[in-house]
DNA sequence: AAATCTCCTTACCTACTGATAAGTATATCC
DNA sequence: GGATATACTTATCAGTAGGTAAGGAGATTT
């Protein structure tokens, strides 16, 4: 079973997401990816039979990394609180950490909807969810425990949070200014949060 | 110069722009243009010789509409609120005029930033511009005049929501919810508007 | 009426797309 | 040590991508 070079489709994957982000579902080809790995384009059709398959591949593989931070249901003020800025390095960092920032693979999802499977516009349905329900209950129970206020419900603001940070970071492409930033400190006074 | 048939250019300009938004800039190609509208591949060509150049088109289009919206800058604290609400009902307008709901151009633009030209980018940076200056003065304005509120400031404040309805588009396709509708209820609500 | 311009068509091109079949070297199992 | 499975390769494919050159029909100008 072990094998030295397996980590091949670790990379595939690596290497197709980060295409996946920067230039969208179809934006890029069996050919980028395996170019750059040194190995033919047939070895990524053997990992990934198809490209909607190295898509939801792609996307499962972010579900994962976001699953990780919405793991502990909050049940204090503090927590909630302490996940909220959890939430808010999580957007930092995928601005920063790379040259131009990197969007959200919902956003490609959303972008190419007319021409991605149905699997993967179920595996992002899935994400969609997820992140929703997580930030709501986050922000009901923060605001139970007075740690944060805002108006109406917390379904409709979790909406919009997650709304705000999936075109943070696309404006942070086209605008020449700290989209995200602007946009974490924002939320953050508007919840009533000190900087 | 008067033609019968010289709207072809516009009606091309029109199948391309919904293409475009529904599809994303490497999700539609010449032959899906021009096959509904029964003319040749070349014949798009002629009055768009390059894709790019659709692109550009499809983006100062769109920027021209926009445009409408934030023609006469608001004074008092009535017409602050009144563009607010003007944008409000356009998002609304273009997340419900269609089946599934379009995306912004922007996000078009974002998610594909690494495939489209230096004059796409151009085009889509001073459509960013506009929108950021024109709602930043119409928040400065409806605070100073005491019809909104919101803490921070108003450059800030105009990215993020800018931003959230980016975003909300987006989610609108992927969610089973009426992303756009809530987003625009919590924003308003944020800014301590009457529903 | 000849020349020109506009708006298209026919015909064609190269490059690349995602994808498959068949072969091969290496390791694992029995 | 023969069989089997894994992880690839080479070779090939039909389809489509965006793009171009040349030509033609009809209106406009001179």
């Amino acid at each position: 079973m072990a094998r030295e070079r397996t980590d091949t489709k670790a990379r595939i994957l690596k290497v197709g997401e980060a295409l996946f982000r920067e230039r969208g579902y179809n934006g890029f080809s069996y050919q980028d990816i395996s170019r750059p790995l040194g190995i033919r384009n047939a070895a990524v059709h053997y990992h990934f039979p198809s490209k909607g398959d190295l898509g939801v591949a792609i996307v499962e593989r972010y579900r994962r990394l976001v699953g990780r931070l919405a793991r502990h249901p909050a049940t204090t003020g503090e927590q909630a609180v302490a996940q909220l800025q959890q939430l808010f390095r999580f957007e930092l960092a995928q601005a920063s950490s790379h040259g131009r920032p990197l969007v959200c693979p919902l956003a490609v999802l959303a972008t190419d909807y007319a021409n991605i499977s149905a699997e993967m516009r179920d595996s992002g349905g899935k994400l969609v969810e997820e992140m929703r329900s997580w930030l709501s209950h986050v922000l009901e129970v923060g605001r139970r425990e007075g740690a944060i206020r805002f108006p109406g419900e917390p379904q409709q603001k979790a909406v919009t949070i997650l709304a705000t940070f999936l075109g943070t970071r696309q404006l942070a492409r086209l605008g020449g200014f700290p989209a995200v930033q602007q946009a974490v400190e924002q939320i953050a006074k508007d919840l009533g949060l000190a900087a």
